[in-house]
DNA sequence: CATGAATGAGTGTTCATTCAT
DNA sequence: TATGAATGAACACTCATTCAT
């Protein structure tokens, strides 16, 4: 195994159980063992367990974001762009469910330092900013305070992925998939 | 300070605590130091750390609830109604604002168990419950999933609050009012 | 209930949990509780935990002393007085299963203070030492040192109870109930 | 200190403050401390302090068998061997005093799982029980049921050697050596 | 770089004992 | 006397972190 491989193991078994048993039930003992590597070792590769936690959250925001970025294209009329948005990070979230649930569950929590996380969430919602920006320019959407429209957004996606991700098989139902977009869509609309 | 101030101390100082530092950075002996008692004596009216955390958790959202409840009147038009709710319901989020905090940091905590969280969020939103069904039933409210719609709701609700908790001087600004629960309102709406 | 039984009460239950858990891992709450008495109530009994320990040991001491006392009347030769202290000893010890469990338990244990057990001992072994007195004068008994003939007696008491509480049935069996009484006395015999 | 070292000094340590002070008067933080490491050290050899209890029990009880059976050769006629064999019970106990108490304060206690103390008996026995097998075919032995018997020894070896370990000068006269013998040999003798 | 035994401060929890009622 | 809530020292045990190999 190689110096990248277990760094790279130490991070997914400490998404794994942070996610399933929280980040202050995980022993930084456990993570090395499950990984297979030797307590010293998770030291080598970061300076405290904080600093694991913090690499963990922005390098998973950062798979995020590039997942995003490389699906969008922006061609068609507003409404299409943005449902396809909504259908590329509603997918990433249903595809890496234990990553999303990371964030649902860290986005809010003390463990993370505040900073971090607001730079996580800018990330995610830089994509919305922007069309919300390109929305209002041509009328289509309504005229609301950004920063308020942005928590909105995020508001409703935190929603929607934890809705699908308790109910996986729902996210084919075109019924549910149609709703989720139009009450996020709606709620913007001029 | 009687026994019922004891039990109530620990669990006013249990709040600002874990608000402030989250449950595991919080040691029992600095929420009985705090509240002015021995350590011991937490221990007298909780049988475990967690199950302090469970009763602040359950007291909280009753409180909630009943606040709710004491200001609901429905007699106006469906729309009047759930703007009042809306507003009931933030405004008392924003007068207890380390109440709301510790609802935004738990609900989705391990530090929690899962049954006590969706006990405590079904009641939250049985409110909400209500008025969707009246609202189907008069084509006033659109005709998506029910427990899709409470989802979102609940999404609206969190994003709003913390929206507003961060920036409280926006909730006095109508327009910021006005623009949150237009938000919440269209997204609904038929 | 009056004083006396609530004492008597908190030292039956002390002698069951005593027995059946051990002395360290019996609460005075939970003796308390489960005699029907307030825990403060215990304390206004027995100034400590130890000084309950002590006034049970001496006081299930002193029930079998009376016990044997009353039933001794030394009139045939020395074998048939032997072996009725025997019989009436290893009887008590049966009918008395708790007590005599409690005995075996904490005669060497350090939660009785040395001197406590010393004197119960020496109770305990004076109706040997009177016989042993009886056979070395008539040359009965071997004439081995009085200390060591006493402890050799204990142990083999000891044996015979522990073995006998473990197999109750077999004390009916006059084939046991003979051998138990010849290793004795042959042990002795001069 | 090599690790073996440190693993044998808690348990040096452990048995010396189990013996003098009790099991439960002796906290972890004093073992280790006493035997020159810190608190987790003792944790890191033995997973909960029962388990330091129950391999300390084993350590001792390993150690007594293989002093006996390696000074053991049964070639000459019974009473011969088996005085050999008291003795050498005997002398291990009078040069291991700490170990001697250690067994006489905890085969009884329930601080060691019932499972574990028999298994420690049954091992001590072991060397009687082949004696007595032997001694009964030649007729040398009296008829007695075996366990009995076996409870017997059991109970005379230890009084013996509680009175050798609290008079251990004794032990060098011949006359109390040859007594305690004698009580032993005749209990069985046929 | 990798290891894992060692560290010791810190944790949740217990429990004999007290004392105001 | 009796009560039982309150006390706080003491405990077993954990775990992030270090460092000699």
């Amino acid at each position: 195994m190689s110096r990248t491989d277990k760094k790279q193991a130490l991070l997914d078994t400490a998404l794994a159980l942070f996610v399933s048993q929280g980040f202050y039930a995980t022993s930084t003992a456990s993570i090395a063992k499950q990984a297979g590597v030797a307590t010293g070792t998770l030291f080598h590769h970061f300076s405290s367990k904080d600093e694991l936690m913090q690499q963990l959250f922005l390098s998973i925001k950062q798979e995020f974001a590039d997942a995003i970025t490389s699906q969008i294209n922006q061609q068609s009329d507003l409404k299409a762009d943005t449902q396809h948005l909504w259908q590329v990070a509603i997918n990433w979230a249903l595809s890496n469910p234990l990553k999303q649930e990371f964030f649902q569950q860290y986005s809010m929590s003390p463990s993370i330092p505040s900073e971090i996380r607001q730079q996580a969430m800018n990330s995610i919602l830089s994509f919305m900013g922007e069309l919300i920006l390109r929305g209002k320019k041509t009328g289509e959407l309504a005229d609301y305070p950004p920063s308020l429209m942005q928590e909105s957004c995020h508001g409703q996606y935190l929603a929607a992925t934890r809705y699908f991700l308790d109910n996986p098989n729902k996210w084919q139902d075109e019924i549910y998939k149609q709703a989720s977009f139009s009450m996020f869509w709606n709620a913007m609309k001029a």
